[in-house]
DNA sequence: CACGTCACTGTTTTT
DNA sequence: CAGTGACGTG
């Protein structure tokens, strides 16, 4: 049987076209990595070769598990071959090759967002710029847009951008982007946006290589186009200048990066930039119940730009869409966890089949407390990940220094950690030197005692001793039998970093001491690895040098899927939750001002995006989907009261299922805090809201909003029959303790409590709230 | 210069 | 409630 023989109508045909330029609209759900995939292996088999086809993906994480699949058909060899991966990591590749025609050097380093930051918030400080006005993260967001619109620091100050920095008062914006941009290249350092804006710079500079790649790749296939932004836009025309033979896939109801610069018009307007493309349309869900895809539809109907397209279901109706109240955001996660462990139990499912997603990563820990006092095994996406940590962005930056000693934020991370005794005096004073004379700190350091006679000679030891250490690690690395792993110990070991992690002995400083161990691990498995794919493949290089295990690690975001296929639970921002699916979601925190978030409300084009966002999470689930939402939720540490967010009200009340309770965790009197405050019900409630929300919220509830079926003040009392002395409990307050004693009976039960850090309390039964604790 | 204490302030989303 | 920055003391 041919591959094609799994493809319904339209999947076909998209897979069979291979004579020009395509859209595929795909719905959710549709099979569209299906698509990609056995398009590919069409190719192939039609005469294309691997290293012709540019095949680009949102993720690392996609591209690889593609290329798995492709592999099994046509073999590891070959898939190798194809140019496949992020618009990010194939430019980096590219720029690589052409290197002599941009204005870098070949050890370029690449500076994440952090590090791009940290460049911003220096200059606001050398120009002594007031921080109120000059947020760093505002600023660095500008500045990633003005990349991402194609605008250099020259002509920033004629933007669009830059009318609205003066509206708001900030007026040296310019000023900073030339010195960014200035610094970044003294640094001969690369951010995220440099890697597509070079990319298109050097496109730009030299018609010659246009002409080349967009030889060498004969079909080029974009996955997720709605997200892609102006750069990525431009290029992907460039290369497809030559052959036409662009196909590109995606779903404008799906489009969520609009804050990364993506625009929606690429894909609305495909028609346009390639007049004799053919158009196909992938409407079958095959993942979701009928129930899910027509709650979706009825809800993304509500956005007013968008290609037509009627996306279907022909499986099961499915259940409703049932909709969980929680009187506070604690008591969110001790029902989820609950349901899903009442879930397992009926249906026989595995852990691995729930996801909680959730619109910001603060909420996972809340989440994640919850899972684990239930004995839920969890893993987060995203959030923060390995590459993020401290202790691993120390190390990685000595080794970014060895490599390219102008990399000043690896300068600055590690001249004093371990401590050497150079403190933010001289580095202050050496980093105003640097920004004055146009040098980077590792050339300003070196000419130190001249530039600024100043400094203690104490400070001048310790400095040129740092600088001797890192000068030797180059020397070091060098030498032909230096692979990424020897070096890599080498600097962990000789800059005092493995001793000084070593040394401490608390619970973090031991996990930072491992999560070393674990670089290292990971590091010297790349450098086996590669010699592998060498013995493989002897016409090739796999070269093991530290730099080359750099720049592969540089735009790794830490999703190596190691345990992927464990059986745990997913937590996941619906960001990252894009291209996945789940049997059971359960969408959490779906309250006005998180979702859509407090900042999205304030105009439609985001708003709008929000509702796609809210598409995104639902089209998600397979055969259930939860939603959830709290009347209180912890905010800066403070209890604020929420309400449910209008898209629950923009589902057709007859996909939903308000009667889903579960056993409140808080006591109906126990708790002032909560007492009282909940009674009212949700219309009640949205009521309020009224006046400092939107419009839609005059409408008139429909029928299943009236009442919410949790009512507080019938909560079962606690059952006292389990506590006796000697039992471990828990309260909400006074944490972990053991009973000493019980006196009196019935009503007036007391406890006396001998609590872990609160010491020995009395409490009245009725109030006490106690848990079981195990 | 290192380390401790205290006040402040902010939460979208990611390659 | 954190994580960060400012400030003051060894």
């Amino acid at each position: 049987m041919s591959y094609l023989d799994e493809l319904n109508l339209p999947q076909r045909e998209a897979v069979e076209y291979i004579d020009g330029p395509a859209l595929v609209i795909a719905g959710a759900g549709s099979g569209k990595t299906r698509v990609l995939t056995y398009k590919i292996m069409h190719l192939i088999e039609n005469g294309f070769q691997p290293w012709n086809i540019l095949a680009i993906t949102f993720t690392n994480k996609a591209a690889r598990e593609m290329k798995e699949r492709i592999a099994q058909k046509i073999g590891e060899q070959k898939a190798a071959q194809l140019w496949m991966g992020t618009f990010h990591s194939i430019f980096l590749r590219i720029l690589k090759v052409e290197v002599e025609n941009t204005d870098y050097q070949k050890n370029f380093t690449i500076y994440d967002q952090a590090d791009a930051r940290n460049v911003v918030k220096g200059i606001i400080k050398e120009m002594k710029l007031d921080d109120k006005t000059y947020p760093v993260n505002d600023i660095a967001s500008r500045i990633s847009s003005a990349k991402n619109s194609l605008i250099p620091p020259n002509a920033y100050a004629a933007s669009e951008l830059y009318a609205d920095d003066c509206n708001s008062r900030r007026n040296y914006t310019d000023k900073i982007y030339m010195q960014y941009a200035r610094k970044c290249h003294q640094a001969n350092a690369m951010d995220f946006d440099d890697l597509l804006l070079q990319t298109y710079i050097l496109f730009s500079k030299h018609p010659e290589l246009v002409k080349k790649y967009s030889d060498k790749f004969k079909y080029i296939l974009v996955d997720e186009y709605q997200d892609t932004n102006s750069v990525q836009y431009m290029i992907v025309k460039a290369l497809g200048s030559l052959h036409h033979k662009v196909f590109v896939v995606g779903d404008d109801a799906q489009s969520i990066y609009s804050f990364r610069g993506a625009q929606i018009e690429n894909i609305l307007n495909f028609k346009r930039d390639y007049k004799e493309a053919k158009i196909f349309k992938l409407e079958q869900n095959y993942r979701s119940t009928q129930t899910i895809v027509n709650a979706a539809n009825a809800v993304i109907a509500k956005n007013t730009r968008q290609l037509k397209k009627d996306t279907f279901s022909e499986n099961e109706c499915g259940n409703k869409i049932r909709v969980i109240e929680s009187a506070a955001d604690n008591e969110e996660g001790f029902l989820l966890a609950a349901d899903i462990l009442k879930t397992i139990n009926r249906d026989g499912l595995n852990y691995s089949d729930f996801a909680l997603l959730y619109r910001t990563n603060a909420q996972s820990r809340i989440l994640e407390e919850s899972l684990r006092k239930r004995s839920i095994p969890y893993k987060i996406y995203g959030g923060m990940s390995f590459y993020q940590r401290k202790e691993i962005k120390d190390l990685i930056a000595y080794l970014r220094l060895l490599v390219n000693g102008n990399d000043d934020e690896a300068f600055k991370r590690i001249v004093n950690y371990p401590k050497r005794g150079i403190g933010d005096t001289t580095m202050d004073k050496i980093s105003q030197i640097a920004t004055q004379r146009g040098l980077s700190i590792w050339n300003t350091v070196a000419q130190i005692t001249q530039l600024d006679p100043s400094i203690s000679a104490r400070t001048v030891n310790a400095l040129a001793g740092f600088m001797k250490m890192i000068y030797q690690f180059k020397v070091d690395s060098q030498k032909p039998d230096c692979d990424a792993y020897k070096i890599a110990m080498q600097c962990a070991s000789t800059s005092g970093m493995l001793a000084d992690l070593f040394a401490d002995k608390s619970v973090e400083g031991q996990s930072r001491y491992e999560n070393i161990q674990e670089l290292l691990n990971g590091i010297k498995a790349w450098v086996e690895a590669r010699g592998k794919l060498a013995k493989q493949n002897p016409e090739t290089e796999y070269p093991v040098t530290i730099a080359d295990y750099l720049e592969e690690v540089s735009l790794m975001t830490g999703d190596e899927g190691e345990d992927e296929d464990m059986n745990k639970v997913s937590l996941l921002t619906i960001h990252s939750a894009k291209g996945l699916e789940f049997r059971n979601v359960y969408l959490t925190g779906v309250e006005e001002g998180l979702f859509p978030s407090a900042k999205s409300v304030m105009s439609i084009t985001d708003l709008e995006e929000e509702r796609r966002l809210f598409y995104v999470a639902v089209t998600r689930a397979e055969k259930c989907l939860t939603i959830s939402y709290t009347r209180m939720r912890y905010k800066w540490g403070q209890l604020t009261p929420a309400t449910p967010s209008r898209f629950i009200r923009e589902i057709d009340t007859r996909y939903l299922d308000f009667g889903v309770g579960g056993e409140s965790m808080f006591e109906a009197s126990s708790d002032t805090a909560y007492a009282g405050r909940f009674r009212k019900t949700f219309y009640q409630n949205d009521q309020a809201a009224k006046g400092v929300t939107e419009k839609s919220f005059a409408d008139a509830p429909p029928a299943g909003f009236k009442k919410i079926p949790r009512s507080f003040a019938t909560f079962k009392k606690a059952d006292t029959s389990d506590f006796a002395a000697g039992v471990l409990v828990e309260h909400p307050k006074f944490g972990r303790g053991k009973i000493v004693s019980v006196e009196n009976s019935g009503a007036d039960t007391q406890y006396v409590i001998d609590f872990m850090s609160a010491g020995r309390k009395k409490l009245l039964a009725k109030f006490a709230n106690l848990k079981k604790s195990e």
